[in-house]
RNA sequence: GCGGAUGUGGCGAAAUUGGUAGACGCACUAGACUUAGGAUCUAGCGCCGCGAGGCAUGGGGGUUCGAGUCCCUCCAUCCGCACCA
């Protein structure tokens, strides 16, 4: 009997696929748009593995179904494709980083191509390209030549930023480059050594770099920022417009992380200067015995005493000293140093100490704190550690606690903050708290938000020239429009400086140019974009990729804005998520884009982990036991290559001719069989556990692939990949092509289908389109095998019944579905096709025995359909809901009737 | 520490609004057709029990005629954030 010969299939619909351009978006339509986004790779050397289309094939079968649905579909993909380790690859090697992407991504279509994706090639875009980062570069120059206007809280163009009058010509260009949404600024930015290069505030975790894990210190240079803080309020609000995550809305809520509290003066004791606090908890404020500043806190020097000016000196020095690694060490004790210095709490007006300790951060807030002990839990600790007093301001009885051996973080009564206040509810008195020091001059309500502005520049070579150049006099300018793209210029090294300039200061030549306004020398700015430039706008760019005069068209803009789905895994859920959130309200404001946010729904694809299998030697031997006789002995578990093993069964033959040590190795099976042992670890080279889509395509095929990645479970988990079950889909994909043939020949029959066909066919609709409608591609690959189970037995072999089945299934296995679909007659791709509706009718309940219960207790069994059944009770049913009559005694108290399920009687 | 997610057979999992828990698939067992089968088909397959029946969705408690699903509480695993004032 012939087979389905898959490979042969799917060349021969790929093949047209591609010369047809079957999926070729249509710019205009009278459709509705669905605008289906995955996010686009870092085209890396590895390739994919069988992790990497997770969320890719989910994306092409909503594509493919919302195609069949009447939509006009927008499925586009492109290449993330500036970045680290291309670079670092030509640091190593001297390979051109472009050189690298190239074949990179030209392995990576083809990989992706075998999957079967709907893809418009016609729409590739990629971040190096320089007429993609020519758009990049544009959208740096509208930030550079914009400014935040805090009334109307949005951006709007720097000519129209109001200017105060009688400032000198360099005090107003001062004025203007301090109120840019691009600035420069000399701050202390994440430094990271091994890499040569800043970081953003989100691209150092714990201290360490995000990628690599080299460690970070902090150190002070002049860096391009990103005004982001001036939309926290936006993005932070506008999140509720979006339909996300809800973890992945609260990263974002935790990462801006508004508080509301208070902003509070404490004046020095010699009245010159004062130490502004910031505090979530005014209300014990009475409480605050102490004040302690950051380490490299402005007012440090002025506070200080000349006999602890020694002291403070050196703890100053260690703290700089320290990487942000040592300063987050947790279980440290807390240090200080007293700075000899007072200032005066301005609510009881009585002399505090000040200290400085670097447990208060530079970066976050004021830079300095006010410490109540008795309700912090660090300030406590410090306290407790020098001696300081402790005074409980808030009780949960209002009584005192006579010896509090911990913080009480908790709110309450006020206690201890004069007869004004006392007894107050604390929460009540925040407010009260505020307003009082509003009035006295000494304090104010204030929101303070964690997240600082974005760090914008990189010392690296592979990334997007800042289109900036500097003038003789200091003045930085925006090149002119005209002249975008600015090119990458080629340099002799990749590496970064040891001062941290970028490797572009070292083509002069290129750093050397003119101010085209004065026609005076003028010097290139030498750091590129973060990798996240690019990524922050491409979906806008997939509209028209080729678009040299604009962005993009505002009527293709607002036709396809926003993104329907955007699915990509978790861990872009701050960086870029913001980034892009933040890029796109900026444009927003400035007309560009025609929608708040950039993506409607969010769905994050879970990992795919890998699935790694062992072999057991036996202690200082060559010989390898089976996995269920290895407790008999003492033995070193070692991976063995997963590609190697099948159901966990391992190949011994290949094994031993898998390298030379095992050549001459022998084995202790159980039933004839070795059976290895299996973890879940992370997907890796050096775990052997790496199964690439490549292998399970040449064995099964891309629709076997793509159905079974969707059937091993629910799409937003985390997974290990087992190859183990993929024979059931394998069996359901020929399965479902026999329906189709009586031995080899091709035969479909016209007969009219039974009701029962009928019934199978409908109900598969319905539940096909409602699991993908709400994401749930595992269950209906199940569905699908269940009706083919179904259809199989019955035999059933009708066109009216297989011909909407096949497109039905299409969005799943589309080679299948396209070379089933020509062989019914039909002269276009099934892409074409409309997706069959279902209908109610068909799907009405049969006769069932129902479980009657009478008064919770009393059971029994009664079947209900077409013929009443004749009891005490008379019941009937009508379509799928139940009637019930009563011929005879009283009509019960309760009757709860659940469709198709119970019928529950109180009596 | 704070926040989020998850917990169901030997395994991956289903159960959409509370309604016959374990669909579907893997593995396994038995049988059929076969020279053979890693092909195909049929049947079985949560646990205890010969059986009728009983017990089962991480543990305990609650609401309900009815709970995997709702509420309380505890436990375990995974993932974020973390001296954020």
């Amino acid at each position: 009997m012939a087979e389905y010969n898959f490979s042969d299939v799917e060349q021969k619909w790929q093949a047209y696929w591609k010369e047809n351009k079957t999926f070729k978006t249509k710019e205009v339509s009278d459709k509705p748009k669905y605008y289906v986004l995955d996010m686009f790779p870092y085209p890396s050397g590895a390739g994919l593995h069988v992790g990497h289309p997770l969320g890719y094939i989910a994306t092409d079968i909503v594509a493919r179904y919302k195609r069949l649905k009447g939509f006009n579909v927008l499925h586009p993909m492109g290449f993330d494709s500036f970045g680290l380790p291309a670079e670092q690859y030509a640091i190593k090697t001297g390979q051109h980083p472009a050189v690298t992407t190239d074949a990179n991504i030209k392995r990576f279509k083809e990989q992706l191509n075998i999957l079967g994706f709907s893809y418009d090639w016609d729409k590739e875009l990629r971040t190096s390209d320089p007429s993609y980062y020519k758009w990049t570069q544009w959208i740096f120059l509208k930030l550079f030549n914009s400014y935040f206007d805090l009334t109307e809280k949005k951006a709007r163009p720097i000519s129209e930023l109001p200017i105060p009058e009688g400032l000198s010509k360099e005090e107003k260009r001062a004025f203007i480059d301090d109120h840019r949404l691009a600035y420069q600024d000399e701050i202390a930015v994440n430094w990271c050594p091994a890499l040569g290069t800043v970081l953003a505030n989100e691209e150092v975790i714990g201290g360490v770099s995000e990628r690599g894990g080299f460690p970070v210190i902090r150190k002070p240079m002049k860096q391009w920022m990103m005004r982001i803080t001036s939309y926290c309020d936006r993005l932070l609000d506008e999140l509720e417009d979006v339909d996300w995550p809800e973890s992945i809305r609260l990263s974002q809520k935790n990462w801006i992380g508004k508080s509301l509290g208070a902003e509070i003066a404490f004046k020095t004791v010699d009245g010159v200067n004062e130490v502004r606090v910031f505090s979530t908890r005014p209300d014990t404020i009475f409480g605050a015995t102490y004040v302690v500043l950051s380490p490299e806190h402005p007012l440090v020097d002025a506070i200080t005493t000349p006999d602890q000016k020694e002291a403070i000196d050196i703890y100053k020095e260690e703290a700089s000293k320290k990487s942000d690694l040592e300063r987050q060490e947790l279980d440290k004790s807390k240090t200080g140093v007293f700075t000899g210095g007072h200032v005066i709490n301005p609510m009881t007006g009585q002399q505090v100490p000040a200290w400085i300790s670097d447990y208060v951060l530079i970066s976050y807030g004021t830079g300095a704190i006010m410490a109540v002990p008795a309700h912090d839990e660090r300030d406590f600790e410090f306290a407790t550690k020098f001696g300081l007093p402790i005074k409980q301001v808030v009780s949960a009885d209002g009584r005192e606690i006579s010896e509090l051996t911990e913080a009480l973080s908790g709110h309450g009564l006020i206690i201890n903050s004069g007869d004004r206040y006392n007894g107050l509810d604390s929460k009540e008195f925040i407010k009260i708290a505020i307003e009082q020091m509003e009035a006295d001059g000494t304090g104010k309500g204030a929101v303070n938000y964690k997240l600082r502005d974005w760090v914008f520049t990189r010392q690296r070579y592979w990334g997007e020239p800042i289109p900036v150049i500097h003038t003789e006099d200091g003045e930085v300018k925006g090149i002119p429009e005209s002249e975008l793209p600015l090119v990458l210029p080629e340099v002799e090294s990749y590496l970064p400086a040891e001062d941290g300039s970028s490797p572009l200061a070292r083509n002069e030549e290129w750093v050397k140019t003119t101010d085209p306004d004065t026609g005076r020398p003028a010097m290139r700015e030498t750091n590129t974009m973060p990798q996240w430039a690019g990524s922050c706008w491409y979906y806008l760019r997939y509209l028209q990729p080729d678009n040299e005069m604009a962005l993009g068209d505002p009527e293709s803009i607002k036709y396809w804005s926003p993104v329907d789905l955007y699915v990509g895994g978790a861990e872009h859920a701050v960086l870029h998520l913001l980034y892009a959130r933040f890029w796109h309200k900026v444009l927003f404001d400035l007309g560009y884009v025609s929608h708040r946010e950039p993506f409607q729904k969010l769905v994050n694809q879970g990992m795919i982990q890998g699935r790694s299998n062992f072999v057991y030697r036996i202690k200082d031997t060559n010989t390898f036991v089976s996995f269920g006789l290895k407790d008999k002995y003492e033995v070193t578990p070692i991976h063995v290559d997963v590609n190697l093993v099948d159901k966990d069964v391992l190949d011994v033959d290949a094994f031993k001719n898998s390298s030379h040590e095992y050549k001459t190795a022998t084995f202790e099976l159980e039933d004839g069989k070795y059976v290895c042992g299996a973890e879940v670890e992370k997907m890796s080279k050096s775990k052997l556990n790496v199964v690439s889509p490549d292998d399970i395509i040449t064995k099964y095929g891309a629709d076997t692939l793509r159905m079974y990645e969707m059937f091993l479970g629910p799409l937003e988990q985390n997974k290990p990949w087992n190859t183990n079950g993929i024979d059931g889909v394998f069996k359901f994909i020929r399965k479902f092509w026999r329906l189709f043939h009586d031995g080899e020949t091709f035969a479909v029959s016209d007969e009219k289908p039974s009701a029962e066909e009928m019934k199978i066919l409908h109900k598969a609709i319905k539940k096909t389109q409602d699991d993908i409608e709400r994401l749930s591609l595992n269950t209906s690959v199940s569905g699908f095998m269940i009706t083919v189970n179904e259809l199989s037995s019955l035999k059933c072999n009708k066109r009216a019944v297989l011909e909407p089945l096949t497109i039905l299934i299409s969005p799943f296995a589309p080679h299948l579905a396209e070379e089933l679909w020509s062989r019914l007659d039909h002269d276009e791709s099934i892409s074409e096709a409309t997706m069959p509706t279902y209908d109610e009718q068909f799907l009405k309940e049969d006769a069932f025995e129902y479980p009657v219960m009478i008064n919770g207790k009393l059971r029994t069994k009664m079947t209900f359909g077409a013929d009443v059944p004749a009891n005490e009770i008379q019941v009937a049913v009508l379509t799928s809901e139940i009637v019930l009559k009563w011929t005879e005694g009283k009509a019960p108290k309760k009757v709860i009737i659940v469709p198709k399920k119970i019928v529950n009687i109180v009596v």
